[in-house]
DNA sequence: CGATTTATTGAATCGACTCAATTGATGTGG
DNA sequence: CCACATCAATTGAGTCGATTCAATAAATCG
């Protein structure tokens, strides 16, 4: 078995059990594999601060990036400036698996808050594929649920009314961070302004700000500062239309725990 | 080395050729890679009619399907009849790699025409990625993409104005019916209704039905029947605003090139 | 051929946008 | 620790893109 590294810091050590924490969701995982994971992500650690690119559209793809803390996104920029945010990743997630064997990236991905990545190599994945089944299955599982969470977001924009969308959108996050254990009841930490808001809804600044008036307004969510709270979920996911389906948060594979 | 089939019938042999044939973007396959993929593609083959459910919400996922013949698209619905086509299927695409470890679909499959579809088993995926690497890094190449077009989506329906969606979408079907051989000069087949058009870009039929005539008045597409020709394709990508990048139409695998 | 689906047109309405100004927060340096 | 600068949130007013409703024309199919 490979050798552990005797101490992770504080910040390393959540995230890495954000990761494990919602891989979980999907397999058991033995404590061998929560080893070759705490590993990978104390390896090639990199830090950057609030709104900056960690990748550009064009850039040639190297590594796969683990978030260990901090928001950061995915966006697409039209050349007269119009940007849609595509994805927001949260502490525990993991851009595409096996973007290297493209050219380049159609995207960029840049922060919301500081953030601190781990950077996963070929070698990590050729080693998980060898050796470590219920970490490929889980990481397959994160990939197809990455896949669906696109797809729902694409019916978000294009069916959704302005209200709903943002319902549904904070829903969504919510279920994410306390998948990864990152929620303290009904509350949770939200560093999202309104204009990035807009970027992920396709709505304009100002018709954010009344759209959260409005969810307010009807006692949905408390947003102030940075701090979202949820006061009662179920009303929240019934006003965004929001059906936790496609997130998948199923111990499907749990016919794969380790029981080792 | 496996038997093959002594014959195809017409209709599966264009569609093998459609999936080799595309994925020749990425990688150069082998005689043998190509014999593997057409023997997957004789075996265990459906046929639907137009404007049915190959799979719906809720189902458990079984197989991946690879389309041989037809036009088929993923769509979600919401309770109140509201439903977005968040993709669309073309002969040699093929449906999430490994959702069989899923416990159910989050969105439905339906026909647009009559469809041929072959069902590949998790053990064909076993034995390719035990034996057939060119293929499996083409399969990863395809899901690389498929969530790449899903991303470039969402920015349209996010940002783009109407006639800019519409002519995006033309021009992504182009591509990537040029890239499976199915175009001829600058037209092809195009079985879509204007329903199924609204449905995709998040317009109501009569928008949509207005911003086909803009186009047509631009000369940016002719649309008759079920005939799409493009008669400047360079002017129809610029007025949608289309960059194929996302595409990812380079032959970067080729260090992966079959040379036995 | 009639029946049904698909495409087209007009008119009225509404949701979301832009522009522009103001208030409120956050943060930094003197 | 306050003053200023900057960034984020809020408000009002006018406009426009896209919608709904409803009716008609054209195409397709059995």
């Amino acid at each position: 078995m490979e050798s552990v590294p005797i101490r992770l810091i504080a910040a390393e050590m959540i995230a890495v059990t954000a990761l494990i924490r919602k891989l979980e969701q999907f397999v058991r995982l033995s404590p061998a594999d929560r080893v070759v994971l705490a590993r990978a992500s104390s390896d090639r650690v990199r830090k950057f601060g609030p709104r900056v690119d960690i990748t550009r559209e064009g850039d040639r793809p190297r590594d796969v990036h683990l978030i260990l803390s901090g928001w950061a996104c995915r966006y697409k920029q039209l050349d007269d400036g119009r940007r849609q945010v595509v994805s927001f990743f949260l502490p525990g997630d993991m851009c595409d698996l096996n973007v290297f064997i493209l050219k380049e990236m159609d995207h960029s991905i840049g922060t919301i808050t500081s953030v601190t990545i781990a950077d996963l190599s070929r070698d990590f994945f050729d080693e998980i594929s060898a050796g470590y089944p219920r970490i490929a299955t889980a990481l397959w599982w994160e990939t197809l649920v990455n896949a669906a969470i696109q797809r729902e977001w694409t019916m978000n924009l294009g069916q959704r009314t302005a209200s709903e969308r943002m319902a549904h959108l904070l829903c969504e996050i919510f279920f994410r961070l306390r998948l990864a254990g990152l929620t303290e009841g009904l509350t949770c930490e939200f560093p999202l302004t309104q204009a990035d808001l807009a970027d992920a809804t396709g709505l304009s600044k100002v018709h954010v700000n009344r759209t959260l008036q409005e969810l307010r307004a009807a006692d949905l969510v408390i947003l102030r500062g940075k701090v979202l709270t949820v006061p009662c979920l179920e009303r929240l996911m019934s006003s965004g239309l929001f059906n936790p389906n496609y997130l998948h948060m199923d111990r499907e594979g749990s016919q794969l725990d380790a029981n080792e």
